[in-house]
RNA sequence: GUCCCCUUCGUCUAGUGGCCUAGGACUCCGGGUUUUCAUCCCGGCAACAGGGGUUCGAGUCCCCUAGGGGACGCCA
């Protein structure tokens, strides 16, 4: 049989380099089998996932140079690709499992579910779902449902015992079954969760080795159990290292440029980011550092990836993006350029902007470079002359960060719509609220209108001149990380 | 808190019982080439988390401790 590897991500968030990473593994995997790479997407979440995120993905995936080769827009033997195309198939399913015993339908309230999490948590005890619906007389459960009562189904899991697995790196794992939750398989809303849908398409889809992250290991035994519920055979599981801030945290946006478009918009080579990911935990067998993609695969050996979480350290991925800009010859040298930012495309965002402003060509580079560039340097004395002191400068930086998380779409009004409100919730008149930001976005006295340069950078170029702004005024301890945050959801209950 | 995973220079790693006086790469520092800068070249700093075993011999195997991480959602 033909290895089968996949990637799985979900539409609710910006293209995401764990997402590429994972990725680069299961191509890799797959190619050096001469199997196939499938794309699925995860848009089992309603109120998370959107086509603009997908879209975005699949994009960002492509210009890394993970092409698949079955997908949602590729099409396939196997499709539909998506999941929240597939919702037929995931309730015959979960009937068969219901109809089996192996699962069953709980109609507990959200309260409830609460109350009992608590107590455990007081308890000193792993939450987990009591089996209060388990033995539910089977016809009465079946007339619950029918008469339109709200429940969802759960995975009918041992009591006792343990569930022993085995990873391809890591070698047998055992997990006693008390430690594992009467997952919900199918939400109130109809729609799977991540634990059923991917088994059944795992399995429907012919995937044979399945790469993920570390975060999927406690998840294991669950996974199993529904193989097995339906007889199937359980794929070869590997679980990848997960990337790591400096601080040792898994690698999140907060601290870290995640974005794959950050590193597209700074300048990042496609080949070298997926050399750079590639020496994440994983090494080619001569201590070759700098190698392509079709070197990798024809190397390739599963045994070499190591266990421990390797750091995301931007300053390895810069030594090795200049070698690879070093090395392009003269003419492709000049076409990457043209591609990266002085194109008629990203000319199209900005000329409305520039033109006016503009009396010699030569004028539209100190415009803009600002917009083009990594991120504007700023220390503390750029805050100084502002009618906030550095403190409140921190604040706002910080709260801002945390609403343009939930800003969406990314566009002009919609930013604008989000900073005057958060102006008037921390009661800041607006022209004292947006001068750190303008310091912390431009670096500049003088720029273009801040909403549309934040607009044009996007979300992840503005994340992360907000951390460094927040760095450049002294940054934030967890200590008073976790006070921020307080004090922003205090703020947003008020409102 | 409970369970699981992990632990070699600051960072990425090599190492699968003797080739280890622990190698390479990044960063940093010093020097050289270059009319500047960068590149490039040379050199240097720097690690087996701690403690017990097993063994003639342990970074490599086992146990304990510590530290880190992850999971514990009608998110994935």
């Amino acid at each position: 049989m033909s290895v089968r590897t996949r990637v799985a991500p979900s539409p609710t968030g910006d293209p995401h380099v764990g997402t590429a990473y994972v990725a680069l593994f299961n191509l890799v995997f797959a190619r050096s089998y001469g199997g196939q790479f499938i794309l699925r997407v995860e848009d089992t979440d309603r109120q998370r996932s959107s086509s603009a995120s997908e879209a975005a993905i699949m994009e960002a995936l492509r210009w890394v140079g993970l092409g698949w080769d079955e997908g949602p827009d590729v099409g396939g033997t196997f499709g539909p690709y998506r999941q929240s195309e597939r919702l037929d198939i995931y309730r015959h399913h979960a009937d068969e499992l219901v109809a089996s015993g192996g699962a069953f339908r709980c109609f507990c309230t959200g309260e409830r579910l609460e109350e009992l999490r608590r107590r455990q948590r007081a308890g000193r005890e792993t939450p987990r779902y009591d089996g209060h619906c388990r033995n539910l007389d089977p016809q009465e459960s079946r007339d619950r449902a029918q008469a339109g009562e709200t429940h969802v189904v759960r995975l009918d899991v041992p009591v006792t015992g343990t569930c022993g697995f085995s990873d391809g790196i890591r070698g047998t794992i055992e997990i006693p079954w008390q430690q594992v939750d009467m997952q919900v398989l199918v939400k109130s809303d109809g729609f799977p969760t991540y634990h059923l849908a991917a088994v059944v398409d795992d399995h429907l889809m012919g995937i044979t080795h399945i790469l993920r992250g570390e975060e999927w290991l406690s998840s294991m035994p669950k996974h199993r159990l529904i193989y097995d519920r339906f007889g199937w055979s359980v794929p070869d599981h590997y679980h990848l290292p997960l990337l790591r801030n400096a601080d040792g945290s898994k690698v999140s946006k907060r601290r870290n440029p995640t974005g794959l478009n950050y590193f597209r918009r700074t300048g990042y080579l496609p080949e070298a980011l997926r050399n750079y990911l590639a020496l994440m935990g994983w090494s080619m067998p001569d201590e070759r550092e700098i190698f392509s993609t079709e070197e990798m695969t024809a190397a390739f050996d599963i045994e070499r990836l190591t266990t421990g979480g390797p750091v995301f350290d931007l300053a390895k991925l810069d030594w090795l993006n200049g070698q690879y800009i070093r090395s392009l010859d003269p003419g492709e040298f000049m076409d990457r350029v043209a591609d990266w930012a002085i194109n008629r495309e990203n000319l199209a965002a900005l000329a409305p902007l520039v033109q006016q402003r503009t009396e010699r060509l030569v004028d539209l580079l100190p415009q803009v470079d600002y917009l083009l560039g990594d991120r504007a340097t700023v220390d503390e004395d750029d805050f100084a002359p502002l009618r906030l002191g550095a403190e409140d400068c921190l604040r706002v930086l910080d709260h801002v960060g945390r609403r343009f998380d939930a800003t969406d779409p990314w566009d002009r009004d919609s930013l604008q719509a989000a900073i005057r409100s958060l102006a008037d919730a921390m009661g800041l008149p607006m022209r004292d609220f947006l001068a750190p930001l303008f310091v912390a976005i431009t670096g500049r006295t003088v720029a273009l209108p801040l909403f549309d340069s934040m607009a044009y950078l996007g979300r992840d170029m503005v994340r992360s001149r907000l951390a460094s702004a927040i760095a450049a005024l002294g940054g934030v301890s967890k200590k008073k990380a976790k006070r921020l945050e307080r004090a922003y959801s205090g703020l947003i209950d008020q409102a």
